[in-house]
DNA sequence: GGGCTAGTTGCGACTGGGTCGCAATCAATA
DNA sequence: TATTGATTGCGACCCAGTCGCAACTAGCCC
């Protein structure tokens, strides 16, 4: 256990939104300022390996990154907005049911799962509604 | 409509397996010997827009590379093995009852899901199993 | 406390997937 | 058939992530 790798997992602790290896790096550099980008990734790699965290593709929203989130006692699924960029969290106990089942029908024995959905968020859903009823209510 | 973009199209099409870009673009060379790396990429995007193929990442088992496959009239979830990196596809009812709550309840837009499922497969699950009972049988 | 050693770090070079700007080309329409 | 907006090929580029290696250090044992 050294500095490095206490400074990389506080930052990730604390965090109250998700981030990605760079924002990572940039925040662990406030509390351990020499620290270097790839202990950054091999501290990542770890805590995936010991699953302390999760890793998040977030419907690659902004590019190929990678944004990480300790893992919760409970799977939740993560909604990104195309339109205004946001993304909600949600869980269900049906996720639950769909893991059980997989568990179960197919044998399959799960570690880690993944459940992104793309679209648009209510606000960003009615705006768009809204929108729509304009341009069609006045036809050029 | 170009004749690089039907090359690509129809091997996405023809596939019976889950392609990445690098393959995709091999492939079509096959039928269109100058296609350009550029020109698969800007396809694939093409298609991911007008909703025609989906993206998969499958737990990263291969690195970063993503994978490509037609829509279905069907989600189904991947479930990627850890260990001898095969691919199972499974497509449950709960799932779609899963996506209609989170229409309802959170009000979101789906347009894309993508659900990954990591871990071991049921053959190698039980392998493991069979391995730690000889294992625990004979201890040095 | 001091020395030993396996494990960790920093560095720099590298890989590989994916993107961009631009000039040349082409498909589709009039 | 002439026009033109979209598409292509090319080369340079970007950026996330990885690797090999020498230097360092945490943690243990004495």
């Amino acid at each position: 256990m050294t500095a490095q790798r206490r400074a990389v997992i506080e930052v990730i602790q604390t965090a109250n939104e998700h981030l990605d290896a760079a924002a990572l790096l940039d925040l662990a550099r406030n509390r351990e300022p020499g620290i270097d980008r790839a202990t950054v990734y091999r501290t990542i790699e770890l805590l995936k390996r010991l699953r302390l965290i999760d890793e998040l593709d977030l419907m690659h929203l902004q590019g190929e990154k990678h944004y990480y989130e300790v893992k919760t006692r409970r799977d939740h699924v993560h909604l990104a907005c195309f339109r205004c960029g946001r993304i909600e969290e949600y869980s269900s106990p049906l996720f639950e049911q769909l893991k059980a089942e997989i568990t179960e029908q197919a044998g399959f024995e799960i570690r880690v799962t993944r459940l992104e959905v793309g679209g648009n968020c209510h606000a960003c859903a009615e705006a768009e509604k809204k929108a729509q009823r304009e341009a069609s209510a006045k036809p050029r």
